[in-house]
Order: structure tokens, then C-alpha cells, then sequence
DNA sequence: ACCGGTAACTCTCCAACGGGAAGTACGCAC
DNA sequence: GTGCGTACTTCCCGTTGGAGAGTTACCGGT
């Protein structure tokens, strides 16, 4: 019989999250969801459209498996299947199987993915628009190591 | 009825960064920022404390080499150098060596990489803050698929 | 009855990336 | 000379991620 439940282990490590810790569970959060599918993911359910200052179009959308697939150019099936089951089981996007023929899955974000993916949308449009900034110091960089 | 050419818009999609197309440079950067490491080093050059609440020294620091080795529990020497040179490079932070005996190597955040930290800081607290509810939702799906 | 088509995976192989440990360069103190 | 401390750098190897073929399950056409 075990001393300390799951449940009081939380409460005791509540006390103290800290993602510096190599072993605190926020550390490995963070890790997760620091992740380049995860950002891009959350971005696409999350209605990110590729110009953000222009649709404001940017409500949580559910798609398709093979939305996705085609929305994030690049992906392998592997990740993608492997990501969405993580951030499904941290209870960030729900899985919906719908028996058409052939069977139809949806995605789509959860209160707790959308909060998160009001964080992650400025990383994003941080990245786009900071991009030619961050260029310009490689060009710099480069020419001062040669 | 303003016409539109293919070369037109071509010319307009050079223009503007899209993250969800694999070729475009801005979806290499998001990659670059979406790292566990780089995520960390920010926190930490932001002055990040464990407890975001409570201290509100969260200003701008500058740190040593083997000060950051400390802080960033776990990070190999190997990552840490070669994160710490990618964002040197991307003009994120600066690198500064004192040539005292032994030589002192200072890191510090740029404007540009401190806005970025403005942004990653939100995302380090969410993972601190909902940590609780994630492993919640964690037991909760194991408990259904076994 | 059989074939083909489609969605969403799953498996298998291999290359690339990250961690660990050991080695390097520097200058000074002894 | 030998040793020491900081900040790397290099080498080896285990783990991870990508490419692409294979799998399942169903149905509609012939």
C-alpha cells in the first residue's frame, strides 16, 4: 500500500513549481509545449491565419487530422499523430472520432490549449515579425566571424 | 475592378512571413525560440525568479557562463554553448569576455531578445501555474485507456 | 464476391541530434 | 615546470525524428 498517493504528491510539489528543476513537472511542461509542432499546432486549432494583423478570424477552429497534415507543411505523420496525442492527454485538444466512412477525427482546443494558445500566438507573431531584424544581425554576425 | 497577376502576387507573398510554410525563414525561427534550452536561457538572462508572484525583480540581468550552467539544471555544456551562439548570432543577446585570469564570459539579453523574454516569460508561468491541472488530466486519460 | 479507394494511423529503417565525458587554451601562482 | 579554473571543443554513442511503406476498416462499384 502505497504511503503517498499521486494526489498528495501534487499538493506537497504545488508548493514549490520551478522550471528551472530538472525535475520539477513544470520543467518538463515546459519542454513539451517548447516544442516547434506544438507552437505550430496550437496555432493552426487556435485560427492563426498566416497574416495576423488582418483576419480577425482568429476563434478556435476544429480540424481534421488531415487538415493539419497539409496545414503544417513539413510535418512527418509520425510527430504529428505522436504530438496531437500528448496534447491530448495534458487535456490541451480533444480527439473526436466521428464513424463516417472512412472515419472522420477531429481536433480541437480545449479552455486550458486555448489559454496557452493566446500566449503562444504572440511567440509566433513575434517570429514573423521580427524576422527580418534577426536576419540582418545573422549578416552582421557572420561578417564580423569571417 | 483592380487585376491581379500571378507576378504581383508572388511579390506580395515575399513580402510577409508565414510560420506554416516550411521554406520561410520565419518558420526556421519559431523552431529556433520553440527549444527547451533557449526558452530557459531567456527566463534566467530575464531575471526570472521560481516564484513569478512574489519577486519583482524580473528585470534584465547579466550572466556568467558557468552562473547560467547552474541555473539551467540538467543543460549539457555542449547545448548551452551552442544555444548561447545561435542567439549571439540572431542579435538576441550579447556576448561580453573580460580578459581576466581566469577569462570571465558575461551574457546578456538585447532589446530585441528582452521582448522576446516578455513574451516567453507568460509562457514559462502558465506551465508553473497549470501544472495542477495537467496532471490531472494526465491520471485521467491513463485511467481511461488502460 | 472481389477490387479499389480513402482516412488515420502504425511500423521499420536510418540519419541526425543531444548528452556525457574527456580534452584544449589561456594565463598566473607556486 | 606543474597545477588550477573558466570557458569552451571534440569524440563517442544512445535516443529522437524523418521518409516511406504497410495496416485497418469500411463502403461503393462491377
Amino acid at each position: 500500500m502505497p504511503m503517498v498517493t499521486a494526489a498528495q504528491q501534487r499538493a506537497q510539489a504545488k508548493l514549490e513549481y520551478d522550471a528551472f528543476l530538472a525535475s520539477c513537472p513544470s520543467r518538463q511542461l515546459l519542454e513539451r509545449i517548447s516544442d516547434k509542432w506544438v507552437s505550430l499546432i496550437l496555432a493552426a486549432l487556435g485560427g492563426d491565419g498566416p497574416h495576423p494583423g488582418k483576419d480577425r478570424a482568429d476563434r478556435p477552429r476544429s480540424m481534421r487530422y488531415s487538415e493539419l497534415s497539409r496545414r503544417l507543411a513539413g510535418v512527418s505523420q509520425k510527430m504529428l499523430t505522436q504530438t496531437l496525442r500528448t496534447l491530448e492527454r495534458d487535456g490541451l485538444l480533444t480527439r473526436t472520432v466521428t464513424p463516417t466512412v472512412p472515419v472522420t477525427v477531429t481536433y480541437e482546443l480545449t479552455d486550458l490549449g486555448g489559454s496557452l494558445h493566446d500566449l503562444m500566438r504572440g511567440v509566433k507573431v513575434w517570429a514573423e515579425t521580427h524576422m527580418d531584424e534577426v536576419l540582418a544581425n545573422r549578416e552582421k554576425y557572420d561578417a564580423r566571424t569571417t
